[in-house]
DNA sequence: ACTATATATGAACAATTAAACATATGTGGG
DNA sequence: CCCACATATGTTTAATTGTTCATATATAGT
């Protein structure tokens, strides 16, 4: 239970808890992508998408392979979308409660 | 899937992206206490507890109840800390890797 | 009513951070 | 070698946020 600090798991949900990276992992989740696609995607500019994609492969929530001119970026494991999923869910349980 | 913002997901999980109310959280996810219980255990002041199980609150992690001059809080219910426990896992397995 | 205890709230401050802008690096084609 | 494209990085700025200090509210006991 204890065997993680708090301070760490902060900062492991500081990671989700930004909607641009959300919409990345969420994105990888289906399909790999290079920058370009996950720019589209997103609808945000190069330069953001590329310093959130650091923090995620900082933090091992991406991993990545260079074919060419292009870097697709892929989920490090799907332990990450399961989690995400829950909170989904947990957060639709909390509307219908407020219908 | 796309039945939740990303924006919301977002500030649930910022909720949970701060060692403090974590600290919080998981006590409370052992037993009810009242605040000064939440205080003696996260170990900080009286207002930052204040401060923070105000957002618990207002974001339905947590609910509470008043015995004469206490308040008592407990989890909302039990699916917080589901999420936490899978974020735990997750880390743990991260740090296996770079055993 | 007065006091002590328990909890909540308001305001100010320091620190963090996401995005924007500019620029750099890398890679393949001609 | 130069150019165009793809991606990364450095810097600055605006906004957000957790804590601290001070104060307010509530409740029970005397």
């Amino acid at each position: 239970m204890d065997k993680i600090s708090y301070f760490k798991l902060a900062e492991f949900f500081k990671i989700l808890s930004d909607p641009t990276r959300l919409k990345i992992l969420m994105l990888l989740s289906k399909k790999e992508c290079n920058v370009s696609e996950i720019q589209k995607n997103v609808g945000t500019s190069q330069s953001t998408v590329s310093h959130q994609l650091r923090i995620l492969r900082q933090t091992n929530l991406v991993k990545y392979s260079k074919y060419g001119k292009h870097v697709f970026y892929k989920l490090y494991d799907d332990h990450v979308k399961t989690i995400i999923d829950f909170a989904v869910e947990h957060i639709l349980e909390g509307e219908e409660k407020n219908a």
